[in-house]
RNA sequence: GGAGACGUCGCAUAGUCUGGUCUAGUGCGCCACCCUGCUAAGGUGGUAACGGGGCAACCCGUUCGCGGGUUCAAAUCCCGCCGUCUCCGCCA
């Protein structure tokens, strides 16, 4: 949720991010609308309620016929009350579905949709496979052959989408996660195992019940939400708190399973395990001061490269344009690696700064000099199942081996080359 | 699944039976100042959040787990929900 004083005071920011973004500017109005109704609706009942708390006092100080007859007057006046209460409510109501529908202003994204994002850097080189005289396999068919994807069978057991990582391949993401906490912890991130299953109220708070309420599971007798992040437990972890952040951001990596309906991508990267149901994830999630929230984004994006480095991946980084970001990102950058078999990068990661836009609606603050202040919050990812496809595919040998990465070779006791089963 | 107890301003607790004197008391903690040659102890005052108004001092409103209801008036009475704990049952 935005800051409502944002909206009142620069209506024309608002506007700006709107434009920016390729969405409607006329909701700005009609908050604004609903703002002024709120306002004094609220004035109206406030004034009527206190008029009442005050002849409340006198009724019980009263007695006999006067107490009678000071009864009588407060009716009509309770009558009044509970109205103007109810048009106070109504007009709250309003203003709140109104201010959902806004998504986080946007700061410093390129303008445009996705395909205006703008590439910051590049880093490693592709490997030239026609140089080696070779063509690059994709990474299902060196994961079969490895003994370490079963796409098969995952079809089997729970429909398409799904997969078993069997032996080395199970061995290599674990390592993969594993890596990714260490780093984290190094770092000093809490290292946090979160729910997976979360309540409405948690699930709206990160702004997962917008635009993108089809991509999310929801257990209907339970009326709970599958998470499609740990961002999204992580972001409720503080929430109605009042935390300190005097010794800097708090940082935690969550580690989870992630579920993803994927309603809507029928047809897009259905091979393999590029795009699935369900992935496990290291993700990082910071709480900082407002004022840090840009700084503090480009530290994870730091994090998130140095993983990228312990895995060996060539990648770019991109500057993700207002139209493609999530509704309660300000900025994001992503982190792609080169695809060899399909001759393009693939997003590995993405960090968000949400600003104080989720720490709004979940009502995390800090105690500052001046009082209280919402905190702002970011995200990024330190390793998923889908690393899986690029680190296959990018160290792949001519004899179908794999070659390991170093940074992951103490994760898997040394184990330097992954060989074929078949 | 069954039964019971509980949920109050950071923590602990009073208040709920018997609705108005609750502007929610007290202790601890914390902050400021005072006193005391150190330390300990003591004294005085302050110490929730959110919203509205005001240059400001300040004023008003909301919040006693959440949501409804009764009433002129609800921390207090009634209903529903959520959470915590204890016991029983069932299952691993």
């Amino acid at each position: 949720m935005i800051d409502i004083r944002l909206l009142r005071d620069n209506p024309d920011a608002v506007r700006a991010s709107q434009t920016a973004r390729g969405e409607d500017t006329s909701v700005v109005d009609a908050a604004l609308a609903a703002e002024a109704r709120r306002r004094s609706s609220l004035a109206d009942f406030e004034s009527l309620r206190a008029e009442q708390k005050a002849m409340g006092k006198q009724v019980a100080q009263a007695s006999g016929e006067e107490k009678a007859a000071l009864i009588g007057r407060t009716k009509e006046l309770a009558d009044q009350v509970k109205a103007h209460q109810a048009t106070a409510n109504e007009a709250e109501a309003e203003l709140d579905e109104l201010l959902y529908r806004i998504p986080n202003i946007v700061e410093g994204a390129p303008a445009g949709g996705e395909d205006d994002f703008i590439t910051l850097k590049t880093v490693g080189t592709p490997r030239d496979f026609a140089a080696e005289g070779l063509t690059p396999r994709d990474h299902l068919d060196l994961g079969e052959a490895l003994g370490a994807i079963d796409t098969q069978r995952g079809a089997k057991v729970s429909g398409s989408r799904f997969y078993f990582l069997t032996g080395v391949g199970a061995r290599l993401e674990l390592a993969l996660l594993n890596a990714a906490v260490d780093l984290a912890t190094a770092a000093g991130f809490t290292p946090m195992i979160t729910p997976t299953l979360v309540t409405p109220d948690t699930m709206r708070g990160t702004g997962f019940l917008g635009e993108h309420a089809d991509e999310v599971y929801h257990l209907e007798r339970d009326d709970l939400y599958l998470v499609g992040t740990s961002e999204v437990a992580l972001a409720g972890y503080h929430g109605d708190e009042i935390i300190d952040l005097s010794a800097g951001p708090k940082r935690y990596a969550g580690w989870s399973a992630c579920y993803r309906r994927e309603a809507g991508s029928h047809g897009k990267d259905v091979r393999g395990i590029i795009r699935v149901h369900q992935f496990h994830k290291v993700e990082m999630f910071s709480y900082c001061r407002p004022e840090d929230a840009e700084a503090e984004h480009q530290r994870l994006l730091d994090w998130e490269e140095q993983m990228l480095a312990a895995v060996d991946l060539p990648y770019r980084v991109i500057d993700t344009a207002a139209g493609d970001l999530g509704t309660s990102a300000a900025r994001k950058f992503d982190c792609e690696a080169w695809l060899p078999s399909q001759e393009r990068y693939l997003e590995l990661t993405s960090t968000s700064n949400c600003t104080t836009f989720q720490a709004r609606r979940l009502n995390v603050r800090a105690r500052t000099e001046n009082g209280t202040q919402t905190v702002a919050t970011l995200n990024g990812t330190l390793g998923t199942t889908r690393w899986l496809v690029a680190i296959l595919e990018n160290h792949q040998q001519a004899d179908g081996s794999v070659r390991v990465p170093e940074g992951l070779r103490p994760y898997l006791g040394g184990l330097e080359v992954l060989e074929p089963v078949r």
